[in-house]
DNA sequence: TACTTTCGTGTAATCGATTACATAAAAGGT
DNA sequence: ACCTTTTATGTAATCGATTACACGAAAGTA
């Protein structure tokens, strides 16, 4: 069992005070050459290993930050968490993940947790949009640690976000839908509390009217991002007067669920009707039957939601920016969609 | 911005010294009850919170615990990740995310970083299995941090794990496999340096002996975990003189990609070639050719782990209780291989 | 009353590193 | 030779909480 090597341990062995051996490990240009090289010599023989913790301490910096996120078994959160990561770990820092299983409490408890823990900035995906009750983002921000929202954000003052264009990402792919000839287009939609399924909506219903199409109320249909939910959902759009010949979804899972349906009704896609759903996850590229999708390049989100951080970390003094970055969504075609493309 | 409250802050408000508040907020039934009621009502009204800083360094236990994995956008890893942050959190612990990305470089700094950041345990998928240099692994036991293997571990006196029967898995898919009628199974293998793939193509050469079936060294093919890989393992088995009938892949990407190959070649699934993965991706399920493969319960593994680490964490003082659970795996028998049933 | 417990709190050390300030020694200037 | 500046190092406070030990006051005992 290795005793814990401190500073002072060193400086016992040399004959000299903690505070010597101390600067010469930090460089401290006071330090007469020889004796740090001799300090050095003897801390690396003695296998010394700076105590992080008395470091956070004196320092007030953790070098953890967190990130909280909905659930980390979602490809595209567990992308995002792995562009923090690979942003973040070359300035020392490291990344702790918390979950909030859609949980309000979870949230505010892990935001607590974590101020607590003193880290020193929180990147998340926002849980509870709805909620008036800013308390915990407010305690965050009074304690002057970096908050930076990326995919789901609210709108507080002071709080940078990174996002992606989810209008622009519903307008396109409605486009895309009405260029290949579809002509009555169905729209599953999220929860629209949340600005992210909102937006899409709003991008969905722009694209249609700007291309003279009417926007139909019945063709909305609110589900879950679940297989199941869409496959019930298609069923009641197959159910109307005038049944749609397309469905923009605002979940991959939904999607397939109603690709799946479609078929078993032997209803032919794309020929008859077309399917395009958001979030690229990866199955959708996989099938025989590849789903037409938007990425929302969630590796490039956590990267930017690092940088974003990391411009913020170090001017606690200045006032702060608000930065919002949007980034653009990417249509990809796939055969669930081309009548006229492969 | 909001000063930081300390117990020296509140025993200044209350006349009382720094050690009657943290005895009070402590519980020390050394306190009078007045005092204790005075000194909790005072912290509540002047928003203390703890430093968890300095209660690590003084506790020496920081309630960090860190977790290293190859990548953590794979559903696998993320959904381990997320069944130890599920055990662990009711316990005051947070999990830091560490990545490998397959370099035994990385993992050896990510062992070393962890530990400088005095985190009370380390849970692990291992990288560098093949390396003998174990030297950071003997860091962190020779501190004195209790560390858990799971899924990919490495034998190391001392060390417990967590992994699935990898054996097994290769023998019942392939029985499996001999019971559709398939009698020339090939099979597609990963890294054989990592005793995970090495047990399952062990499992699938005993399930093809202890069935009266020759094993076939040329149908064994090493193939990545990419579907690309799959399709380029698939046409060297279909050039052979005998080309077998089923393909057992330890990897359901490389499944994938013998799949979209054979359908290429108009080789029809299951009825003239049966095939299964391993690892049970949600993509599997969601095919219209759903594709057989063994589930490793990641969320179960992940809890698995995390138990492992809460009994040992306690014990410094106790022998080293090494523990090795292994999980059964699951056969998920879909289109891809069924020739009887559904 | 005098003596022993018990109770509640204060004093001060500790965890390990950093750093403002103090100081001794060496170097430089006239 | 004497004074000033520079250089290298030591002293001690600090970050915030915990806790062994000390001690005065209150309570219990004979």
């Amino acid at each position: 069992m290795s005793e814990k090597i401190t500073i002072y341990d060193i400086a016992k062995k040399l004959n000299i005070t903690a505070a010597t051996v101390s600067r010469a490990l930090n460089n401290n240009p006071k330090i007469k050459e020889s004796t740090r090289e001799l300090v050095i010599k003897t801390a690396a023989s003695m296998n010394y290993k700076q105590n992080k913790l008395a470091l956070a301490l004196k320092s007030g910096r953790s070098n953890n930050i967190g990130v909280i996120v909905p659930r980390i078994d979602s490809n595209f959160f567990a992308s995002v968490i792995r562009g923090i990561e690979e942003e973040l770990h070359p300035h020392g820092y490291q990344v702790i993940i918390c979950q909030t299983h859609e949980d309000p409490k979870r949230e505010n408890e892990n935001l607590y947790t974590l101020i607590d823990a003193q880290v020193d900035g929180i990147l998340m995906s926002v849980t509870d949009v709805a909620n008036e009750n800013t308390g915990a983002f407010h305690y965050v921000l009074e304690k002057n640690v970096p908050l930076v929202f990326f995919d789901r954000s609210k709108h507080i003052d002071g709080v940078s976000s990174v996002t992606i264009n989810d209008f622009k990402g519903g307008y396109i792919t409605t486009k895309h839908l009405i260029d290949e000839g579809c002509s009555k287009i169905a729209h599953f939609s999220g929860d629209q509390s949340l600005e992210i399924f909102k937006n899409r909506f709003l991008g969905y219903k722009q694209a249609l009217l700007d291309n003279g199409m009417t926007f139909n109320e019945e063709y909305v249909i609110r589900t879950k991002s679940s297989v199941e939910s869409g496959k019930e959902a298609v069923n009641v759009l197959l159910q109307l007067k005038t049944p749609p010949d397309a469905i923009f979804s605002s979940s991959d899972f939904a999607a397939l669920g109603a690709i799946q349906e479609l078929k078993d009704k032997n209803i032919s896609i794309p020929k008859q009707f077309c399917v395009a759903g958001f979030s690229n996850e990866p199955f959708t590229k996989f099938m025989e039957l590849s789903i037409t999708s938007v990425d929302q390049s969630p590796l490039e989100m956590g990267k930017m939601a690092a940088r974003v951080f990391l411009e913020q970390v170090d001017k606690t003094d200045t006032i702060k920016i608000e930065k919002k970055v949007v980034l653009a969504p990417e249509l990809h075609i796939r055969k669930s969609s081309s009548r006229t493309t492969i």
